[in-house]
DNA sequence: GCCAACGTTGGC
DNA sequence: GCCAACGTTGGC
């Protein structure tokens, strides 16, 4: 990560070069070299680099690994080249080309996301809507706390784009220490040297044992450190903690107040520095402007830590047992699980891992430089994505003496600290009928993820499953279950693998697609082919020919070398695949009163389809 | 908690 | 050398 770039002269001002040395794997110690242009753009190979800077541009004496010009031996005339090297001239036309990636990925967050775009680059565009406090606007491209021109590399990044590469380092440093705090704390302050329980906070009387409690993260709320700031009282020592009046200017102060109700937010020179959330809640970059151009990082509050009596439970309190397993996992422990290879996400086996070719729609497809894209997401096509082990971390555990636990690391059936996905693994990945959850689009997809009680999750009663079974040449779905027994054995999970489609935003389904009181859509229950609407517009996507041992698989994987082209083309858009990671978790115990029905049925009626009514008779 | 971004590594 | 994509980080 340390991004140690150095001019690299040869490619024209502005163009540095770095040589990264691999640390781990089996290539451990070769280095790659990696290119960045004057606008930011970073080039992995002498392919981008010519791709960047368009065919005009000839790149054949340019040695990419050493980043010099290499002149061939002059035999007659030593001449030529010195200008033969510089790209600079066919690099705008090709950069402006490239911009086309970034600022597609713009405007797709701008929308969502209220655009942390608008503060720099956009900022022309959305100044209005910003509105309110254009007076404190810091100057397009300068740093929002000290107020540096930014870099070029600066105003590209996306993440804290708006800071220096001081300041930002700053507040990296800042979240990373922040981070540690509350999983080990800073050892220092006065709860982190507490040694004795209270006994009486809910982690106490979790009635742990206190070999697991006491050094790891999920200590007694009195002994956790002193250190982490509270985002809602923020550090106290920054110029906005220490602010005592309402500035009567800002927005929040010029919002006219209701009548019968108190001012909720706070003044926005008020506001901490180092709470992230009011960038986000008081829209676009409105926060960190309080603290721009004029106020420099306040002093780190980690060296001056707020009153003892302040702890912060809020941010670390499990809320429940499995929570608190969680974060009582110790690294060392989870190793074998965190550290398993890139191949491990591959069963080889499934269609989605038999399946040769990219879809070519899916969004990380569209990411992809082959496809267009600008690379930023990296990540392998959906319809591309191990079914098994999506289906390994999908059910959760119920315990050490289940089934699904039985013979997995203890770690697996963990929660990972750090990791962004949960991932949940049941023990029985082999043969499983591979199952796809679908749910209503729209509003359903905020309620999809209802909770279940002790932060497990589970679908809306009027979400669907399409169950796909190896063997059967069609998906078969069925309504939610109305009166499922939560008794239901947990083994008969194991038969199944449950996703969910789409529970990314950036396509939404019309409604019309479904039909209301079925909880069906329309076009679902068709035999052999379950998508929704289909977009004929898409091109169909290109299936490599299945080899010899493809064919053996054939009737097996039919449903995904049928089906999944059609519910690429038609608009589904995200395979469900992938959208597993992104589940808090099914629970387990809901997921299995839905099972054993279906599974009854479908291995009574194997290799036939249903139809929506058999359906409703034989489930409800 | 979720996810976009991207550094990094495996494999062809 | 190049590309695919894994795994982590930072932001919302």
């Amino acid at each position: 990560m340390a991004e140690d770039w150095q001019d690299c002269p040869a490619l024209g001002p502005g163009w540095k070069r770095r040589e990264a040395f691999r640390k781990s794997g089996a290539s451990c110690g070769r280095s790659d070299i990696y290119y960045q242009s004057p606008t930011g753009e970073k080039i992995r190979s002498k392919v981008e680099l010519t791709r960047y800077l368009g065919p005009a541009c000839d790149l054949t004496l340019f040695n990419f690994r050493q980043g010099i010009l290499c002149y061939p031996v002059p035999k007659t005339h030593p001449l030529p080249a010195p200008n033969k090297k510089k790209k600079k001239p066919s690099k705008p036309a090709k950069a402006k080309k490239r911009q086309v990636g970034p600022q597609k990925s713009e405007v797709r967050k701008e929308t969502p996301r209220k655009g942390r775009k608008a503060g720099a680059g956009a900022a022309a565009g959305s100044g209005a809507a910003a509105g309110a406090a254009p007076a404190s606007l810091p100057a397009l491209g300068c740093c929002e706390n000290c107020g540096i021109r930014l870099s070029r590399d600066c105003i590209k990044r996306q993440r804290l784009k708006a800071l220096c590469k001081d300041c930002r380092a700053q507040r990296i440093a800042f979240n990373r220490e922040q981070r540690m705090f509350r999983r080990v704390g800073c050892g220092e302050c006065t709860a982190c040297l507490v040694k004795e329980d209270c006994g009486a906070c809910s982690i106490c009387r979790l009635q742990l044992p206190h070999d697991v409690a006491s050094e790891l993260f999920c200590k007694c709320e009195r002994r956790r450190c002193l250190r982490i700031v509270e985002k809602s009282r923020g550090c106290g020592v920054c110029r906005g903690c220490q602010t005592q009046e309402d500035c009567g200017r800002c927005r929040v102060c010029l919002r006219p107040a209701r009548p019968g109700l108190k001012r909720q937010w706070r003044c926005l020179q008020r506001r901490c520095f180092w709470d992230k959330r009011d960038r986000r809640k008081s829209g676009s970059k409105v926060a960190a402007r309080r603290h721009s151009r004029a106020q420099p990082l306040p002093p780190r509050p980690a060296s001056q830590h707020p009153e003892p009596t302040e702890l912060h439970i809020s941010d670390l309190a499990p809320t429940s047992p499995a929570e608190f397993i969680y974060y009582c996992v110790d690294e060392d422990e989870l190793q074998p699980y965190t550290n398993h290879h890139r191949q491990n996400r591959k069963c080889g086996a499934c269609a989605a891992c038999l399946r040769r070719m990219d879809c070519g729609h899916c969004d990380f497809c569209c990411d992809k430089p082959k496809f267009g894209g600008s690379n930023q997401k990296r990540q392998k096509c959906r319809w591309r994505q191990c079914l098994q082990f999506a289906m390994k971390r999908l059910l959760p555990s119920t315990g050490p003496g289940s089934e699904e636990g039985a013979g997995l690391p203890p770690c697996a059936l963990r929660k990972r600290p750090g990791s962004p996905r949960r991932r949940l693994r049941l023990s029985s990945p082999s043969k499983a009928p591979l199952a796809v959850l679908t749910t209503p689009p729209g509003p359903a997809r905020a309620s999809a993820k209802q909770q279940a009680g002790r932060g497990f999750v589970l679908p809306p009663p009027d979400t669907d499953f399409v169950f796909l079974q190896e063997g059967a040449a069609s998906p078969v779905q069925v309504p939610g279950p109305a009166a499922a027994s939560s008794e239901a054995p947990l083994q008969e999970a194991q038969s199944w693998g449950v996703a969910m489609p789409q529970v990314k935003q950036e396509k939404t389904d019309a409604p019309e697609e479904w039909t209301s009181g079925t909880g069906f859509p329309t076009s679902a229950l068709q035999p052999g082919y379950p998508s929704k609407a289909l977009d004929s517009d898409l091109p169909p996507v290109k299936q490599e020919p299945p080899g010899p041992a493809e064919d053996r698989e054939e009737n097996r994987e039919d449903y995904v070398s049928e089906s999944a082209p059609e519910e690429e083309a038609g608009g589904v858009g995200t395979p469900v695949i992938t959208e597993i990671f992104s589940l808090g978790g099914t629970r387990l115990r809901d997921a299995a009163a839905w099972l054993p029905r279906l599974h009854k049925l479908l291995a009574v009626n194997e290799n036939e389809y249903f139809t929506e009514l058999q359906l409703k008779e034989e489930i409800l």
